[in-house]
DNA sequence: TTCCCTCTAGACCGACCGGTCTATTCCGAC
DNA sequence: GTCGGAATAGACCGGTCGGTCTAGAGGGAA
């Protein structure tokens, strides 16, 4: 069964948009690029906007997708199931060519200027970050964290600066700041010899776990 | 003496990028805001490109005005002073409604498809860092840090989770993110007891450093 | 005064933008 | 069959885009 025209215009749109931004992208590329023509663009969707923000729909869907695949093995530690999150996060950057993160992309672009984006790109970033404070607080009741720890307050943390990483990988096309920010931020809330390790699992892994691991350093 | 044509230009420019982004942006609307004729902007500038980069230019050099204010004075602990900076760096993006990093916002939105903007934007970064890296070597130097410490990784760290605590702000219109992100950083470099104290000077201090510390809290 | 160069001034250009519109094709329900 | 809505198809629209061009204003040097 071949995808339908919707759907290939979101996936399509999706990979655009990662790449050219929402302004710069036109509509007529889009078209062009999955054979489609505008008739049916405009009876899928309203507008571009709609479009783009139905893109970012399928993005959380997504990203969902992926928190529970990570975060759901109760066999696993939860911080390691956090760190496993975005280590898989990360992975699927650099199948785009570490072009980052699209609801950063998104959010700096147009929350400056448009209001319907800037609130539903914040409500998609407090999702995640959501579903990781409830990991965190698995950690704290565990005992992994220090039990008046803000698990909140962590979470956003995380997301916030995973973003930042993200957006130095797309300046670069390196994984790089994604792995020390990761490094950097688990060692903080473990400091030194605590029980949980830094990034191994206990118990056997769902998901195929490939991933070359980028032979490129750089120098940073 | 009323500031030239070229000048206000870039800087009415820098405020409306920061706020529309690049694409966004037309070229009519700076020349409407400034009340300059077209014939005047492209005597001034070769192209829209060009007139972003020296954007770019103006604000490197107001941002390397700022690190020599924060990072210059020896008197001062150097982590300190590296704190001072991305702190008077926070209240600047307050004084613009919290809109975050203009290197932040082009560099997201533009690194993707343009690679003179990628290229010029990573070398801004890298040249922050770069100053940094030096504040931070000094902390090495004086014991504040770990003989071991790579300063260059650390202060790329510290750009990097900030511009993505900037995003946030943008996207919140709060400048939450960024103190949070900051507490979290200097507290890890800086475990528990430690010389240094979080935030304080241990010696007496040049500049006046008043700060009152911005009273919205949210939830967050 | 004349010259010349910098800068101002804005009409104008072709290209492309997002979006509309009408016509046609497709295909399951009946 | 044939009917009717979903989907395809693309010509077309007004507006705006970045950029060009010509004309003139300003002012210091000779």
């Amino acid at each position: 069964m071949e995808t339908s025209t919707k759907q290939r215009l979101l996936e399509t749109g999706m990979a655009m948009l990662l790449e050219h931004g929402y302004s710069d992208l036109g509509i007529q590329q889009v078209l062009t690029a999955t054979s489609v023509p505008k008739g049916s663009f405009y009876h899928h969707f309203k507008s571009k906007q709609d479009f783009a923000l139905q893109v970012v729909d399928l993005y959380m869907t997504i990203a969902h997708g992926g928190l529970d695949a990570c975060l759901g093995d109760k066999a696993v530690a939860p911080l390691t199931r956090v760190r496993s999150f975005f280590e898989a996060t990360g992975e699927s950057y650099g199948r785009e060519g570490y072009l980052g993160c699209l609801l950063g992309g998104l959010g700096q672009e147009l929350s400056g200027a448009n209001e319907v984006f800037r609130s539903r790109i914040e409500r998609c970033l407090q999702e995640i970050s959501g579903r990781i404070t409830s990991c965190l607080k698995e950690a704290i009741d565990r005992g992994d964290l220090r039990p008046d720890t803000d698990a909140a307050k962590l979470a956003n943390l995380l997301v916030d600066c995973w973003e930042g990483a993200a957006l130095r990988t797309r300046l670069l096309r390196d994984p790089a700041p994604l792995l020390a920010m990761l490094d950097f931020y688990f060692q903080s809330l473990m400091p030194a010899d605590r029980s949980t390790q830094p990034a191994r699992e206990p118990k056997a892994r769902s998901a195929p776990r490939q991933r070359p691991r980028s032979k490129s350093k750089r120098s940073r």
